[in-house]
DNA sequence: TAAAACATTCAAAGCGCTTTGATTTTGGCG
DNA sequence: CGCCAAAATCAAAGCGCTTTGAATGTTTTA
């Protein structure tokens, strides 16, 4: 069944069942009333390549997936890409995920808006400066960044944690509770979140007079290995630190394996708070010692960053809306009052 | 550009442009070198929404995405996706996500096919029966299937790995190592691989006249939570199993941490080998205990699913093909000589 | 050298929708 | 009533590609 059958049916201009069907408000609300109940009995369904070609738009959304140097993929963008998903489909809308390296990012993006093949994009993983905003801006199409981009004055459309906040928080919380020596095991340096919540952690430290010793800090890609390894650094120096913060729970579970192997217990010996973003494997509660955390859900980001896409795609192009979602710090066992005896 | 500016810049009409571009034999070799050099320089590509209106292919595969009861997506899925998009985006091939529970996945299934934006489908967790199958072939659009299904007789088209062969396999393994009583942390009782798994392990024990005893088996949802639980109850037993099988390293987490908890140690007291779907997440060896595991890239299936998709649905119908592939067997610190005590 | 066969190229007709620019209907008002 | 604006509908022109069926050259064959 196509318009032309449908029309011919209703013995109706294509036309006026095109306006009925799309809620064009030139259409006298019977006759709206019997187009849309005769789709409904015939199962009309438009053939979307023809509205693609009519209205020039390609009704999918661009998505560069990062992968790693190893070719691996992220286990983080996987639930946002599932978020991602579920909305799309809702809308009828496809998907474009492009992989590309590091360096290949700012080409695949091009490559993406350039084929036509897609009305919006997306992008995350962002970084310090990221050269990503500039060509999006230029591109003139629809987009919505996940995250932000430190000294970035431009005004984009993003939608982002408030990373700073959390961790500042989350090492408020660490110094009541008496900690004087810090650590943080954090993402890559040159990503935006990390140096903001880097720059939490600081702040908070600050304040009290207190700072993050530089053999105590690690940036660095966030794996559970590199959390290891990073935590077990830390252990073995002279004045190590009782509170660690994590970027992510992957990174705290290879923590928590340092500080088990090193015979110590979280939560007493050293405290440890990560931030979990939601993911079904890494939950913070079944961690030997559940974590504390500062948490909010990845793949609820991807839906929320769908909705604005098709949004921007259908609709009239708006202000660069701006989201900043607060963070939750959740505290379970892995955090208790300092060790008394140093 | 499209055809017709590029065309006209070539004294040509749109048809012979249109096949020099497409490879289609009659036309002549020095034009078709000048269109492909003229389309390069220009950088014309070709408008895919026209395309598929001419064509009347959508350019897409379509995806039912299984989302549990607790609506969270499966880390399993995540990653054969990456592996699916990968392949698509080097085909200009749109995915069409559509997220559905268990008991939606048939409508979904429908709803995908007769959207008409899909011209090729895939689906996986298979389970036994599955119902799914009989629309698929009665759909008459390419599909391929992620597992089999036991139980069912006629010819699909399929990718699985040998999951009866890859326990038997380790089965043995065990037993050569001297292990008597076993146990069995598998994913829910209808799923194909699971049902597989277990005619793997139950045949390897019965060639040694051993059994698999009933309260040392569990058929349930593969999360870690869920395989501590497992674990913990095997462990509570009289006669508790000395070696045991996981079907995923996530169920292999909880069982883990339920033998430290226990206060006995793996590859020792108990042995323990899991099937690796080789997550960016949960690295076998990794493990406190490094895991003796079965071993097969989901990320690759989905890569190798998206390949046949598309030459499914751009060369002509072929045979079903069935593609079973092997398991590795990677031995680590997890498995050891059954404990002489009993 | 004309006819037949082949190799190339072309004009034009869709594919199924949206949208522009009429055209027709309706209804209010003097 | 007749006129005009507003409301409702329509015919037709694209969107950019593929594909059919015909037309034009070029060889080959008889």
């Amino acid at each position: 069944m196509n318009l032309r059958e449908l029309s011919k049916m209703l013995g109706l201009s294509q036309t006026t069942v095109s306006r009925a069907l799309n809620g064009f408000p030139e259409v006298n609300e019977d006759t709206r009333e019997r187009v849309l109940k005769a789709a409904r009995k015939t199962g009309y369904r438009p053939n979307r390549a023809a509205q693609r070609l009519a209205t020039g738009k390609a009704g999918s959304i661009g998505l560069v997936m990062p992968i790693t140097d190893t070719n691996h993929s992220d286990v983080h963008f996987g639930e946002f890409l599932a978020g991602v998903g579920e909305e799309s489909a809702r809308h009828d809308m496809h998907l474009v995920i492009m992989p590309a390296g590091p360096d290949d990012e700012v080409a695949a993006l091009n490559k993406l808006a350039t084929s036509g093949n897609v009305d919006a994009l997306f992008i995350a993983h962002m970084r310090a400066q990221d050269p990503r905003l500039t060509i999006l801006q230029t591109l003139g199409i629809p987009y919505i960044v996940h995250g932000r981009s430190y000294g970035v004055e431009s005004n984009f459309p993003f939608i982002d944690i408030d990373n700073e906040g959390a961790f500042r928080d989350a090492t408020k919380l660490l110094i009541q509770l008496g900690h004087k020596r810090f650590g943080l095991i954090n993402g890559q340096a040159h990503l935006d979140f990390a140096i903001r919540r880097r720059a939490g952690v600081v702040a908070a430290l600050g304040e009290h007079g207190l700072t993050l010793a530089a053999d105590c800090e690690v940036q660095i890609q966030m794996t559970d290995e590199n959390g290891q390894k990073a935590m077990e650094n830390f252990l073995q120096q002279d004045q190590r630190p009782t509170a660690v913060l994590c970027s992510s729970t992957a990174l705290a579970l290879g923590a928590l394996r340092a500080v088990n192997r090193a015979g110590l217990k979280l939560g007493e010996d050293v405290s440890l708070i990560a931030h979990d973003d939601v993911l079904p494997l890494l939950k913070p509660e079944n961690f030997s010692v559940p974590l504390t955390t500062t948490r909010s859900s990845l793949r609820a980001a991807g839906i929320r960053v769908a909705q604005r896409l098709v949004a921007a795609i259908e609709g009239p192009p708006s202000d660069p809306a701006q989201e900043l979602w607060n963070v939750e710090l959740i505290v379970r066992g892995s955090t208790g009052p300092a060790p008394s005896d140093t």
